[in-house]
DNA sequence: AAAATTCATATGGAACAGATATGGATATAA
DNA sequence: TTATATCCATATCTGTTCCATATGAATTTT
């Protein structure tokens, strides 16, 4: 059974006359005699009545006929999707994120961006700590991961920077440093005798070790009073009052009762970064075109 | 776009070998390599991504494999329903009969039987006038019909004695010849001075014909009253007292109030058939399974 | 009765599928 | 590391299939 057969035989059904047919289809009459006459006896039925006038077509052929026609267009769109699928302009991907990346209104600007641009993939998002995320890069059940930590040691993996946003202190609103005018930049190193809230090492260990690293610059260590799994619990924390914290800008968005951000004085100017990761050779088109929008937009947000 | 080169690509995406595949489909490897590659070429994307130990598919491979076990399938199911459909099998066929019909239980019995036998035929049932069916089997938008009528002399039909009933007399029940034991046959000459109560011989003419000749045979014109348009009419006229009547002897399990048959003494004795019409060269070989049973299970009913 | 239309058959050439032989790349084993 | 095995790709050849041209047969139309 040939695909082309059957479309012989829908132009022989729908003209009715083999020889129109035969025009039709830009080939001579006699060999689609051959290819009608083959099908048939390739199926043990007769499709047509023969007539001077040219050809009837009996109840198997409109049985066939209905079943061909669905087959032939189905065919093309098999086609088409196969092609869209390499372009990437069909198919799915999975997208994950670290806790703080969605705060960033460029995070989900890119997301919309893609829904439009590709209407026919579907996006899937997952949050997760950098190390799951990177993982599951690895193990393909992820085919590109906003995260904040720069690039783990890991083979095939690719780390691309997006942008940087700067860090900001995050108080108590009942602390003594809180209200001072706010609008005025905080030198980190009144931070050294506070109680730190930070977040997990394991989960992001970029934004740790940039806190840590700053206050080192600035002459102290930070005294560790609490961890929390997701960035957004150590604003809870230090809303609580348990501590103060440092956390990038974007997450001032979230304006949390109990809590008071103030810009930092710091040299070398500490910032959180926004990256993305995919694999180094990635297979899928759809998820090249992800990380290449990711790219294209990361630049034009930049404060 | 070949159905070989589908089911060749199936075969090579459930191995993940091109080798293995091959063996599987009983052709060698290099030619297998080939029809891939062929098919890669004329999609414009890649399916398979070589690797040292065999293939793997990539994410148009994976959308095409859906859409092409599908398509297979289809195919399949295709071929198979243009076979039933020319063994008859499958299809649909529409089958008339006078309205007098289906009282006798064999028209139920061979209708049932077919169904049974053929149960992916779908069997459309039509009333309608002897003259109307033997046009629509004519015109095609009938396959078959039951009608009581001698053979309507209409180019290429065919029509087929089934079977012969009795043909019995109905009276009004407050009749004086109703209630004389009415098993004993009644003379046909006694409903000589009666008003006669007729189906219109427009509709079924072989009906009528049969009753007036006997009534000649036995000496006297019959006086027609009433006309009805159906054969049931016309026992609700003789019920309501307008006349008499003979019908066929299956019509009186139609324990009608107001009506008392009673059978007839005549000679020759006096019968009304059914029979089959068709066209002589049917070309549906479902029809023609419809008439060979009616003709196979006709003789086995005649009393 | 002749012409026209349409499908079937015959024959030759071009394209294609499949077989065998062989090469190249990578993983596995010694 | 070297050797072997595995697996896919390429090259060449053969048989088949598809299509074109030429012609025949049947039926309808003029």
């Amino acid at each position: 059974m040939d695909i082309r057969r059957l479309r012989y035989f829908v132009a022989v059904a729908e003209e009715g006359h083999i020889t129109r047919a035969a025009e039709r289809l830009g080939i001579q009459q006699p060999p689609l005699s051959q290819q009608i006459r083959a099908l048939e006896t390739e199926l043990d039925v007769q499709l047509f009545r023969r007539k001077p006038r040219g050809v009837e077509m009996t109840d198997a052929g409109r049985t066939l006929l209905a079943d061909a026609r669905r087959i032939l267009s189905d065919v093309d769109g098999a086609l088409a999707r196969a092609r869209r699928t390499a372009r990437g302009e069909q198919g799915r991907i999975v997208v994950g994120f670290t806790s703080s990346a969605p705060f960033h209104p460029f995070v989900p600007r890119v997301i919309r961006r893609f829904r439009e641009l590709y209407p026919r993939v579907s996006l899937v998002l997952e949050e997760g700590g950098t190390g799951d995320l990177v993982a599951a890069l690895g193990a393909e059940r992820l085919d590109a991961a906003f995260i904040r930590s720069p690039a783990p040691a890991s083979e095939g993996i690719a780390v691309h920077p997006l942008l940087e946003e700067p860090m900001v202190a995050a108080l108590p609103s009942g602390h003594p440093l809180a209200p001072k005018s706010r609008k005025k930049p905080l030198p980190l190193a009144d931070l050294a005798t506070e109680p730190f809230v930070f977040y997990r090492r394991a989960s992001g260990p970029g934004l740790h070790d940039a806190i840590v690293g700053a206050c080192h610059a600035a002459g102290f260590t930070p005294r560790t009073e609490q961890e929390a799994p997701r960035i957004v619990s150590t604003l809870n924390l230090v809303a609580a009052g348990l501590g103060v914290t440092l956390v990038p800008e974007s997450l001032s968005d979230m304006r949390l009762a109990g809590v008071v951000y103030r810009p930092l004085a710091v040299k070398p100017r500490l910032t959180a970064p926004i990256r993305i990761a995919c694999r180094a050779v990635d297979h899928s088109a759809a998820a090249r075109h992800f990380v290449a929008l990711a790219r294209r937009e990361g630049p034009s947000v930049t404060p």
